[in-house]
DNA sequence: CTGAAAGCGCTTACAG
DNA sequence: CTGAAAGCGCTTACAG
């Protein structure tokens, strides 16, 4: 079955092609005879007319396309996030192209090379560590865009994140708190701004409490990594001597990773340790401590983020900086006493 | 900062458009002259150019971007499928568009129609409930399509898909070797057939070891469940007369929910109760006792569609069925007895 | 109220 | 070895 066209609706009704388009896109309404307009509506739903977008964004210069990179799409924030943008990127007219960099700057540019040949009307974007030269590109090519999770302090552009250094200096604050001195930080090794936010946090969170910070309690393993470095690193923060007796969690993974290693060991949640983690996810349900963690405001977070490229690629020029509070869930397994 | 066009590329160097598109896409190669096509090609990254994919389209009539429409892009089943078509996609030099029908016919319909307007060259989607007219209007338009995961027996296309009633099967006869007699079922109350092939598999076994099934052995949540119906559904087969001492998750998301209710309760699995599932996640892992399940060969169903997808728009237009196996991953869930 | 015509940025059969 | 020209399927300023 051939495709079909304004052309073959032109030619069944007796009319030139440009009058069936105007009819189906309704410009001109009132302008056109009500008759000749019915018929071409309904010629074309007989026919089974949809209109070629191709041809259609050639010609105005605009897919309705966005794109969005997200970090690694294996894991749920991410994928909550790619559907949230779709959400409302469709309540718009927009379709979204999705990525995922994994964290690796050559695949980063790789995508957005993709997404450029393709003539997306913008992107959302979660850069990995070093790709800021692929950023100012996008600058330079004057392509709107906005960050989203993350960004870099160094590049003035929109962007959507929370506060990671208050963040994770409320957590901290809570485990000692509620009873913890030796706080342990188990984080991504990474130049990424907003882990290198957390840290701070973490640390600062230590000093305000008059407790000095000892290097073996913070581990940092590599943000590509795998299940049995983690584990490892988490056994060196409670074994030994001067174990931690509580620890902070840089991310949902690293979190399903650590709890996956203690519920092999004697070590009981909270009384022995108590954690906090940033992310929830539904993998960290069936720990038998309900687990306290950093909410992001994902869905705002997406929204947010999308609505700015919206408002860009209709050419509000205008840059945005949302910065998100986030919540802590304080739920067992952080509280090792009650007031 | 203007997109440059063949045309600008052409102008510097002082050569025809036609000339430039041949030179930057290898076409006539060793019939163009050494020098003029160095100097175009280093013009053309000069400027940057990159070529407009969408006139490109327009012109050859094809996008080299696929369509994938999953069930539900929040389950990890999902995400993981998402991503192994695009990698396989790209290796080809496809761009894949994606979507969730979130098992709603109309929200699939509405994404089949998003797809067809975009021009994409070929479909792979898990068709939800209800949606064999869409699939028909796919043939009648001739775009080429592979149903992934689920398929309608009535519906003569291609397909990639396991087992389900053998897969089920034997899982079942599984738990009843290893000492149980009272195995319940909590799966999804569908008219789809991978579903429905799940149940036979279930009573068959029950069948062929000489147990009469009961009634209350089964429990069907709704395929939109939340975790409050699931948990109820698990309650009532563990509690009352006549429990349960064995039962088989129809799906990952159906553990997750059934292992939460599980750990509130002083149930013991294996001891009391012991467990098989479909499908893993890490979600799965943190669980005390180590689940058996089916595993699906993800990446090769997967990859499979993609190249009969991709075979397809290539026009060779052979359909094909591929059924492929499941393996039971036995861990300490489900083994009771141990011979 | 309606249409002829130009043009979006490419590709390619054809001619030289 | 190279180019003029047609055309993919639309949209829209312009003219009547």
């Amino acid at each position: 079955m051939k495709k079909v066209s304004l052309k073959d609706i032109a030619r069944e009704v007796g009319v030139s092609i440009a009058l069936v388009s105007y009819v189906l896109n309704n410009k001109r309404e009132g302008r056109i005879s009500k008759q000749i307009a019915a018929r071409i509506k309904e010629v074309a739903r007989k026919l089974n007319y949809r209109t070629n977008q191709i041809a259609r964004s050639l010609k105005i210069s605009k897919t309705f396309t966005l794109g969005l990179i997200v970090a690694d799409i294996s894991n749920p924030f991410s994928s909550a996030m790619a559907r949230i943008v779709e959400d409302e990127a469709d309540r718009h007219g927009y379709t979204v192209l999705f990525g995922s960099s994994d964290e690796n700057a050559t695949k980063f540019k790789k995508l957005i090379d993709t997404f450029l040949n393709r003539q997306v009307d913008g992107l959302i974007v979660s850069p990995p560590a070093d790709s800021e030269d692929q950023l100012l590109m996008l600058q330079q090519m004057d392509l709107p865009f906005v960050l989203l999770d993350r960004y870099f302090p160094t590049i003035k552009t929109n962007y959507v994140a929370i506060n990671n250094y208050q963040a994770a200096k409320n957590a901290v604050s809570h485990l000692i708190e509620k009873g913890s001195r030796q706080v342990g930080l188990l984080s991504f090794n990474s130049t990424l701004y907003h882990l290198k936010e957390r840290k701070r946090g973490y640390l600062s969170a230590l000093k305000e409490n008059g407790i000095t910070s000892k290097k073996r309690w913070i581990k940092e393993v590599d943000i590509f990594t795998n299940k049995e470095e983690t584990e490892k690193a988490m056994a060196e923060l409670i074994k030994g001597p001067d174990p931690v007796d509580a620890v902070l969690f840089g991310s949902n993974v690293i979190a399903g990773h650590a709890l996956h290693y203690i519920n092999s060991t004697a070590i009981r949640v909270p009384e022995e340790l108590a954690i906090v983690s940033f992310d929830e996810t539904d993998a960290l349900d069936l720990f038998y401590s309900p687990l306290s963690y950093i909410r992001q405001p994902l869905t705002e977070m997406g929204r947010q983020a999308t609505r700015i490229l919206l408002d860009c690629v209709e050419h509000n020029n205008k840059v945005s900086h949302i910065e998100m509070e986030t919540t802590l869930v304080v739920r067992a397994s952080s509280v090792r006493r009650t007031e």
